[in-house]
DNA sequence: CGTGCGATTATCT
DNA sequence: GATAATCGCACGC
């Protein structure tokens, strides 16, 4: 079994050590089990500046003070009045760096993650929806508020990040605007800071950042552009 | 102190 | 595709 995440890995720029969580696992046990999660999607938020961090502000509010903590801190917050979404923070401690963990494979506790997964009479989703965005990620997990702000370098932690037990080859990591953020102007791919294994079909699908409707207004917006150089930009996850 | 809108998802048309 | 569900926070008055 891969070694523990160190806190050198997690003390480096967001941007670096990002894209290096695919295919690193991530394991949550409590008394009802275990289930690790190999993860196949990110998203960088560098902290204080960054417009769509939620540290943007550079100062700590009540849901966020865990986000500024140090190194392997587990940032989990609450969105939308319903969902919950885990951040794994790092770079330089008080930078409000993080990284979402946005989507990921249940390779561990396939049973316990269907059984949280399952809502009412309703029946499971398909094992690759299991944890196929940030906040069934979470449930998959197990995670919730208790979780927030508690390390995952502590020997004791609940929480375990592992390294991969086969890297990923750099060429198969894709990037592109990150999911529900505006950059500047409106402009996502300002930002294209989510990263993903390419071709896994656990990565979620990309959708442009929601805008709320409002009453009669302006027609369709502008279509994002795709044009990202290199690998970048090209999501074959997405839905028609 | 009111209002608008998210680092979303399940469900309906 | 569109929308409801519904909490925390920034911002405007």
């Amino acid at each position: 079994m891969p070694r523990r995440i160190s806190r050198s890995f997690l003390a480096r720029e967001v941007l670096q050590f990002a894209p290096e969580l695919l295919g690193c696992t991530i394991a949550h046990t409590t008394s009802a089990g275990t289930v690790v999660i190999r993860i196949t999607e990110v998203e960088a938020y560098a902290g204080v500046g960054d417009p769509g961090s939620h540290a943007f502000r550079g100062r700590p509010t009540a849901r966020t003070r865990s986000l500024f903590g140090p190194p392997g801190t587990l940032y989990v917050y609450f969105t939308y009045g319903m969902h919950y979404c885990a951040n794994v923070v790092g770079g330089r401690r008080g930078s409000g760096g993080a990284a979402l963990l946005r989507a990921g494979e249940v390779i561990e506790g396939i049973d316990l993650a269907k059984e949280r997964r399952a809502s009412g009479a309703r029946r499971p989703p398909a094992d690759r929806d299991l944890a196929r965005g940030p906040a069934r990620l979470v449930v998959s997990l197990g995670l919730g508020r208790e979780n927030d702000g508690i390390s995952i370098l502590d020997p004791d932690s609940p929480v375990v990040l592992r390294y991969p037990a086969t890297p990923i080859p750099p060429d198969a990591i894709r990037s592109g605007p990150r999911v529900g953020v505006a950059g500047p102007g409106g402009d996502a791919s300002a930002y294209p800071w989510r990263f993903w294994i390419d071709g896994d079909p656990t990565v979620s699908p990309y959708r442009p950042a929601a805008r709320r409707r409002r009453g009669a207004g302006s027609p369709t917006g502008p279509g994002l552009g795709q044009a990202v150089p290199g690998r970048s930009g090209t999501d074959d996850s997405r839905h028609t």
